[in-house]
DNA sequence: CTTGACTCTGTACCTAGGTACAGGGTCTAT
DNA sequence: ATAGACCCTGTACCTAGGTACAGAGTCAAG
């Protein structure tokens, strides 16, 4: 019987044990069958989908979107598109997410150009060019 | 006398009521004098002030360090430089944000570019790499 | 002089993804 | 048979930046 205390999984799997209690309440894993002592006995498997969460989270998915992707890697009628869509939409978000940095930074470029660095605190041209601007 | 209630700063400076009294609690705009009412009564500075912390939001800053910003303003013995230096940290926190998107966004598109979006669920090349990907 | 819009304080709630107790039960080694 | 390590549930707490009440007081118009 390979089965596995919640301690265990969670070493193995390289969390902690209320994450893997917040999983369970999130349904991201399903409910582990109990011993008599009322332990949850997780199969081995559990530590590979345990892996997945993590590495799903690691492409920027959130536990929202990592439960999305499970649930359609159970349902059998699914076809790949589906999952093919979602990274596309992630990586869409990726992008606007860059743009959006890049804008900033170059926000923040523009003012520093202005900044000898050395100058009174009442005149700097930093402070000076957020006090002023108009809302861009 | 130029006094204003909350609510027409509020509406002035775009921002809900709540929020005012919210970055009063946090310490970003100093207590207004109050009404025999106990209403708060807003010098039009504040308009201004309440922008400027708007604006260096959306320029990446949090609320704690716009709060340094404002406490360096205010201190007669600081110099430019210690502004140009925070403003010249976040830019390095953006680098580093975009760093990680281009990271993901290019893990992303590889796991993509396998997968022809066709195929049934159970061979989807995305979801078998991100099962058994070591963690990278 | 009453109605509706505004303000006050205090507290709870929200998202996301957990983390930390408290107060109990269980399991293992000695 | 008892100490220490584990597990259970339930609840509160954390960051960040607010938002939403509830219950009370105030102000302006008609």
């Amino acid at each position: 019987m390979p089965e596995l205390t919640i301690g265990e999984v969670a070493k193995r799997a390289g969390v902690h044990v209320e994450t893997l209690r917040y999983y369970e309440r999130r349904g991201l894993i399903e409910e582990p069958p109990r011993a008599p002592s009322n332990y949850r006995m997780y199969p081995v498997e559990s530590i590979r989908r345990i892996r997945f969460i993590k590495r799903a989270q690691e492409l920027g998915f959130s536990l929202e979107e990592i439960a999305g992707l499970l649930s359609l890697r159970a349902a059998p009628k699914a076809h790949c598109g589906a999952v093919r869509q979602r990274a596309e939409a992630k990586i869409d978000d990726i992008d606007e997410k860059m743009r959006d940095l890049r804008r900033i930074k170059k926000a923040l470029s523009g003012l520093i150009a202005q900044c000898s660095g050395r100058g009174p605190i009442r005149e700097c041209p930093i402070l000076e060019a957020i006090d002023e601007d108009a809302a861009e």
